[in-house]
DNA sequence: CTTGGAATGTCAACAAGGCTGACATAAGCT
DNA sequence: AGCTTATGTCAGCCTTGTTGACATTCCAAG
């Protein structure tokens, strides 16, 4: 830890060994992360996409299909089959807009919400073990390494969620 | 930004509304991190099943089916359909062991090899801008992130990949 | 030595969840 | 009135995960 000298680092940290052990940890690691929701949804007739769609509904309920359409980056015939099913199960409510009533926004239910919950606080849970284990200046630079990788586009979606999270 | 007090830290880093952002942050980054091979890999009948056999075979020749299955997390049947139009496409051998005549040792061709570089040139050069952008000490910071938030399994196979890379 | 079980790999069939294309409907905009 | 936008739906395809059934090979117990 501390700090290693300047010069060495600026030679050492960007070999490819270095990039590909990088490359590797981000597929060990997004296994393990998608893991626990992925085991709990196994049991109903819900996979991953459904997650994603709950998880981003929750946090930025009143959400339009076609916003949810540009975050999670599927197309509509994708999103829209998830939704239906969602939606016909009482986990979902799609309410047409008042100002523009082509749009549909999208909320939770008290089902729906129980289901986010479980489901969240499975991730969280290991998240926060992985924080609580690597210290915090590990967490500041894990955010930053996450970031720099994403599209710009990816970037300004997350960049408007961390806003709606105050 | 700056640096907050120590003190206050260890209490705000671990938030559900940091959690949040850092599972967030997961699903954004590695949406980015895989699409360059994605793309790539669309023009041909491949798909991130073909590039993550392709990788570890790189990583490990000489490997066996079980071994890679292992690291990948999938059954046998599935990275057996992905193998197969490797083989049969030219650019992985498999050879039947001389040992235990059972097991078949996975070897990249020339033709294999040309792939995974093209392949992974794309996702180093990803990776190395974001390491650059983000500087040296927060590379230590993700890399101990990942690697806190892996399951047991995979943290062991990490670390056997990081011995092999010298 | 033989025989039964374990390890390994293959084939077949099915499901989830991506994709494209075509099309319908409703609503807003010019 | 006519173009554009937002949404939903049907149909069909592809990749990649799954299970089940089965063949081959190895090894160890009897």
């Amino acid at each position: 830890m501390a700090e290693p000298n300047r010069s060495s680092d600026t030679l050492l940290f960007l070999t490819d060994e270095q990039l590909r052990q990088g490359i590797e940890a981000m597929f060990f690691a997004y296994s393990s992360f998608t893991s626990d929701p992925d085991r709990i949804l196994a049991d109903m007739a819900y996979g991953r996409a459904h997650h994603r769609a709950i998880h981003f509904i929750n946090r930025a309920p009143g959400t339009t299909v076609n916003n949810l359409l540009s975050i999670l980056g599927v197309t509509k015939q994708s999103l829209n089959r998830v939704l239906r099913t969602l939606i016909e199960d009482g986990l979902v409510e799609s309410h047409v807009g008042k100002a523009d009533k082509r749009e549909r926004h999208l909320y939770l239910t008290d089902k729906g919400r129980a289901l986010e919950g479980v489901l969240s606080d499975a991730q969280r849970a290991r998240m926060r073990a992985a924080y609580k284990y690597a210290g915090p200046d590990a967490v500041v630079g894990f955010r930053a390494v996450l970031e720099a990788m994403m599209d710009p586009e990816m970037r300004r979606a997350y960049g408007r969620l961390k806003e709606t999270g105050k």
